[in-house]
DNA sequence: TAAAGCGGCATTGTATGCAATTCGCCACAT
DNA sequence: ATGTGGCGAATTGCATACAATGCCGCTTTA
């Protein structure tokens, strides 16, 4: 059962988005990488136009780069530009918990206490694939606890630019220990109402997760 | 002589999508307004393809909505929406306020302080038009003090998204003179390195800019 | 009389063809 | 030998034609 309503994409250039943007963030398709409209609508065995949809609302979105009368590549920030990334996303999430602190309701609160309890069996199992999973909706359910739809797009959209700029995020063991320690501040500050607490233990964790995180050193 | 390098539009897309942004933020499309490709296509003397490609991208901008097989409206946001996307306005701004203040260079403070009293003189002067202009101008010094462009992109965006729900700013001359003393305390701040007296000032500032602002009351 | 089903019409989604612009290659001059 | 100019091929931008979907009014039936 997934809690994600999957709605099936009503378009193919509604498909075709979300596909890209699948291959973007996953990492097949890296950063630099060229879009060429003829191939990719040979292999998805559409046209042009959808294709064209498709690329220009991800240029929107900015996980790819359009020039006029050039091919779209995959985005390539600068080092400096995804260190503002990182910043803007440490602020908008240390927000997110923040106002969950406050705004939380009995049942939100049980919700990420049982993520974060969830998470803790996971460290001693040892398994990162999950751990990732379940790390991400354990985010997610802060980003609906801050009760600001606009607030949680805006957070969710940030982190999805900067993800094709992780590698081999909790590479060891020992991370996800250091992890659900970050985040047991977080839940403890949230769970007692302590905005400002919230606010700061967030923005440490990911500041945290930033430096595992091997920054691109390209100068676009 | 304009500090907007506005260059021309490479692509009649590009054009369409600057010319709509520039109805909707300035109301002559009001919220709620359809948008349907022939009239558009018509009116500008195209064909639908551009009209598309530019509705689209004003999808993904927030400025316009759309459904599958129905026509793009501009956006009406509810009222809880709106309210939530003036509290992430509100923090954005205080937070490049807040980096401003640590970030500015020499020549970036003297600018925020010439601005600020030009700003100044508009007031005895008595003219709103030119003092909102300034205003906005004021504004993005401050996003640029930051020196993180992609926190000032989504500053700037989220600002460009509320723009629809203003209506008649600073209608009274008293309240040119209540802005002037609310930046004064943000220029202060930033002037002296205070990031908390900055974050905090800037606040202020958007919170009670809010309450300037007519709500839009509707229920989508 | 009202509600549900059906069919025509209008609008969006997709495919395809043509025009315009960019880039690479080659010749040529310095 | 290197830099510059122009020509050609390939790709994107735009226009147009066709297909598919949603809307709206009508009819029909309970």
């Amino acid at each position: 059962m997934s809690l994600l309503a999957d709605t099936a994409p009503r378009t193919l250039a509604e498909g075709l988005r979300v596909q890209l943007a699948d291959e973007i963030v996953s990492g097949a398709l890296e950063p630099g990488a060229v879009l060429d409209e003829m191939n990719l609508a040979r292999r998805f065995g559409v046209s042009r136009t959808p294709v064209r949809e498709a690329i220009r609302q991800l240029s929107a979105s900015g996980l790819v780069e359009t020039r006029p009368h050039r091919a779209a590549v995959v985005a390539q920030p600068s080092a400096e530009r995804l260190l503002g990334m990182f910043e803007a996303m440490a602020e908008l999430e240390a927000l997110c918990a923040g106002l969950s602190a406050e705004r939380m309701t009995g049942a939100e609160r049980r919700a990420l206490e049982a993520c974060h309890e969830d998470l803790r069996r996971l460290i001693h199992i040892g398994d990162p694939l999950r751990f990732s999973e379940l790390n991400e909706a354990f985010h997610s359910l802060i980003y609906a606890g801050a009760h600001n739809g606009y607030l949680a797009e805006q957070t969710i959209a940030t982190r999805a630019r900067v993800r094709p700029f992780r590698r081999a995020q909790f590479r060891n063991l020992g991370r996800l220990a250091n992890s659900h320690a970050e985040h047991d501040r977080v839940v403890t500050a949230i769970l007692r109402g302590e905005r400002p607490a919230a606010v700061a233990a967030m923005r440490a964790h990911i500041m945290r997760v930033r430096e595992e995180y091997e920054i691109y050193l390209g100068t676009r």
